[in-house]
DNA sequence: TTGAAAGCGGTACCAG
DNA sequence: CTGGTACCGCTTTCAA
């Protein structure tokens, strides 16, 4: 059925055995039953076979190229050990992406199966439901993708005894590592005020990728310009008027919209002066290189016409002169949270609801 | 056999489903059997069911939050609709990530799974056996993992009907798209010499993760260089001594390691006039990012006193100044490569040992 | 229109 | 020490 062009009758002893080989045709060719081929193929304490009959079931299972058929035995099993990882969907950082391949590392030590499962355009139902067929034995949710607490539900319902997000929320019934983007903001704001800016540009990402962030390192970076404004008192008396743009009072915080090209950070920079801004963030280091060089290029000088702060702190930003101050966002390490998802599994009670925070931190250099 | 601490006699009706739900309890909620569980929820187009039947299958499968179980139906079925994409182990640049993402969407509309099974730490073989237990119907092996004929054959054994390989060389018995290292370092060299250069360096990156690549890019490098040295003629009469480092005749290629780091870069360059190299290709634009920066700083004039090119076309290059001169690999788009997958898939007799080249082109900006 | 039952590949009990 | 066998959850004939 999958040899077409082939001479029709070639009398060839081992290389024709077509259709994939069972732990029936081991048992089979070793003159043994199924039951002794798994015995010694998995090195079954529990029972004692003969040194020549192990070693006829692998010579065998050689030389039919046998593999065992994951799906059976898990099936069998009852379980798995599929820990799924929902793919990045759009360019990670390499920062981002050596934290991956740490904790897949890490993960494997621990004796589980990675699985990236890419979830490119599905909704977090459709993506709860899609993962759930695989009955992984744990989540961990990196990327944009929302999961509510039904979604959670879906996946524990199908077996999952951890499910461990990170992302700007909490999740009802996961484990959620807070990564606050809103922080972000709010720490490259404090330093750019602390630099003695007034009024404070911030970059929102014209594509939809960076948009949930986006949104969050823009409050943040508000927050922190209010705070600034009434320091420290947390806001009592009438609610404050929900940031009508800040040209009234304290320090002001203004969007501005941008893509991912020179062309766009060139247009950005040409109508620079007309803004009155002497300090931005730039959503992250990559936006923030091309602005910073579009500024330069439009004749401003950095820090002193303009203070220009990135996030993520990518190798990008050292390279560059000036140097670029960032926000670092401190992960925690592959094998802490390989760790974190190991003891989730073994004690589902424990950690299901709880929550951590990860930190993040201004670093100075030469462009603020 | 999964429960086990539980009150023994909590008469409860509906919220204590615990054990996932099978097609067998939503058969028994609806009052109806397996077979037509099955018919309604993959809407048997071969048989005809009530709508009241459906209704009811339908609202009992929402209502214990029924997933079909990936394994057991695949079991059943003989086949998978697994596309196995080995997961990239050191961090990759945006352009492949986004290729990667591309190539994704694109099989996923095509209504294949797409697993990231990532094999860190495993040689060939085990890893191979280890795909071969996900009975993939097709692998897409990117990396760097060196698959070998046997491995694939072991893939093959197992049941895929595709194996694509996208690396420097052909593997028997796969679908070879050869994205040829060597040629990246000779369009490099060979623009170097175009420009005028005689004595060029080549890094070699100290790390372990990029060492795969730089070896071809190096190779082809130095065959660019004694190209020139004998114009077009195909090397007749005795063998050349195999580049004892080209100090004789013709242009020379000397190696450079460096590691990615600042530190690295900069001894290299405290040391670069005692090398007297008019030209370098720095294995890829991080790199060369790292030791034009470097160089700058030690006051080299470039491209004056020494042009630099690097490799991959990063966004980093075109912000640095002067722009970074590039080699860039004209990859296949996600849609084509998937389109590919799909057509392999179909029919493997048509694609098995077939093999492509991608292109390299030489990406002339500033910095040569 | 629906139900009964076989069987996909492995594992693990129990009997010999 | 080894073989027979009953499952795991799902699809798909074949009968009713």
């Amino acid at each position: 059925m999958s040899q077409s062009s082939k001479p029709p009758e070639r009398s060839t002893p081992v290389p024709t055995p077509r259709s994939v080989p069972t732990s029936a045709d081991v048992a089979r060719l070793a003159g043994v039953s199924r039951a002794t081929v798994s015995y010694v193929l998995n090195n079954a304490a529990a029972v004692r076979i003969s040194e020549p009959t192990r070693r006829k079931v692998r010579q065998a299972a050689e030389e039919l190229g046998y593999v065992p058929h994951a799906a059976a035995r898990s099936l069998r099993a009852g379980h798995t050990r599929i820990v799924l990882l929902p793919a990045p969907e759009d360019p990670v950082g390499p920062r981002h992406s050596a934290f991956l391949n740490e904790l897949q590392q890490a993960l494997r030590r621990l004796d589980y199966t990675v699985v990236q499962y890419g979830s490119l355009g599905l909704s977090g139902g459709a993506a709860a439901r899609a993962w759930a067929e695989l009955r992984p034995v744990a989540v961990v949710c990196l990327g944009r993708i929302a999961l509510s607490a039904h979604d959670v539900d879906t996946l524990k319902r199908a077996g999952a005894r951890a499910v461990i997000t990170m992302g700007p929320a909490r999740v009802t019934g996961a484990h959620a590592l807070i990564t606050d983007q809103a922080e972000v903001g709010a720490r490259a704001a404090a330093h750019l005020l602390e630099r003695g800016c007034r009024r404070i540009g911030v970059v929102v990402p014209a594509e939809e990728g960076p948009a949930l962030f986006a949104g969050a390192r823009l409050e943040g970076a508000r927050a922190a310009a209010r705070g600034a404004a009434r320091p420290a008192v947390p806001a009592p008396g009438p609610p404050v008027r929900p940031c009508a743009g800040g040209a009234d009072s304290g320090p002001g915080v203004v969007p501005l919209a941008m893509a991912s090209t020179e062309e766009s950070a060139g247009e950005l920079a040409g109508r620079w002066r007309s803004l009155g801004l002497d300090g931005v963030f730039a959503y992250d280091d990559e936006y923030a290189a091309l602005l910073m060089r579009a500024l330069l290029d439009a004749g401003l000088r950095i820090p002193e016409d303009v203070a220009v702060i990135g996030a993520d702190d990518l190798l990008l930003g050292r390279l560059l002169r000036p140097r670029l101050s960032t926000v670092r966002i401190e992960m925690p390490t592959g094998e802490q949270l390989a760790e974190l998802v190991d003891r989730a599994v073994r004690e589902p009670a424990g950690t299901a609801d709880r929550h951590g925070r990860v930190a993040a931190t201004a670093v100075h250099r030469d462009s603020t």
